[in-house]
DNA sequence: AGAGTTAGTAATTGATCAATCACAAATCAG
DNA sequence: CTGATTTGTGATTGATCAATTACTAACTCT
């Protein structure tokens, strides 16, 4: 087992990595799977081995990124102290606009797109999200818990406006 | 002059509602100059009478919305009391949330298209309403107008995905 | 060795689309 | 009435793209 082999698995996890990059960056609808397959090292049709479908493959995309944020969370609220939740989850997302940009740009893209499929992907991460911060900030005593996880997925939001449109002053203070 | 005429100006102002209607609709990429110009009841060539390029009509389009939103918050600022002046903010963007849903839409769009001309318009809008919101509320006599601005800014684009994806429950309360 | 399976690609297809061109119909000015 | 301008469309073009087809190459197991 050299580390240049080229399993099924990594395959796929190439061309998922690939997707979030170049629909990041171009735009779902205005990028191709030929850009996808470039960057991802293969020919075109070979995306259709793993993927039936551009949208096929945008969703899954969506859902490596919504677990990301998932599994980042929870691990913050899992070891964290209640004086420090709040802070440590608003760190934790920070690292993940800094690491992770181009799948917070691609959820924002998804926020507008209109196919059902991916508005239930969409609901179903944001609703996961709100579900952990609530649990967790009502666990932590922290009054007006419902209010303060609305605001923390509000100041969420505008930090990816800010990040997307590189206006550092929207959030900043 | 009968209601029915159409000067040049009534059909560019046609194509701009019709883009703004088919692009948040179906997506810019997407969409199509022969969807706008059938929105608009002319010919798919016709569009390109009045505007050079696709891009150039999504601009006006952003323009146009930004242009509401921004008017309609200096009346605002302009008629309300110190007192009033955050809820009647507030009303004013769930008004046009309302009525304009589909410039908002747009706008939630070209907030990750990464054309420099489309990122312009929308850096220039945001740092617009931005900087309305924090003179009134300095006017105001609030405390810490800034933070106060930025969760203002904050909740309006947590309003924007709660409306785009149907969660009311982001929200509310 | 060689049959069977897996990994991968070149070439093509049918559809779609922004933009242009060539032209027609209507309106207007003298 | 007529020439000029404005308003508008049908037809076309050249490019692009998702998806399919028909292959080849490489590996695996016996």
């Amino acid at each position: 087992m050299a580390d240049t082999e080229t399993t099924s698995v990594n395959r796929k996890a190439d061309i998922i990595s690939a997707a979030i990059e170049v629909f990041a960056e171009i735009g779902y609808f205005r990028a191709t799977t030929a850009q996808v397959a470039e960057r991802a090292k293969i020919s075109q049709p070979y995306v259709f081995r793993f993927f039936s479908t551009k949208e096929e493959l945008l969703l899954t995309a969506l859902e490596v990124s919504w677990t990301r944020l998932i599994d980042s969370f929870r691990k913050v609220v899992d070891s964290t102290s209640p004086e420090r939740l709040e802070p440590d989850l608003i760190q934790a997302y920070e690292d993940i606009l800094n690491v992770y940009q181009n799948e917070i740009l691609l959820q924002m893209q998804a926020q507008t797109i209109r196919e059902e499929s991916i508005r239930e992907v969409m609901r179903q991460g944001f609703a996961e999200v709100r579900r952990i911060v609530l649990d967790a900030f009502g666990a932590a005593g922290i009054p007006n818990a419902e209010e303060r996880t609305m605001l923390f997925l509000a100041r969420g939001m505008l930090c990816n406006v800010s990040v997307a449109l590189a206006m550092p002053e929207l959030k900043d203070q």
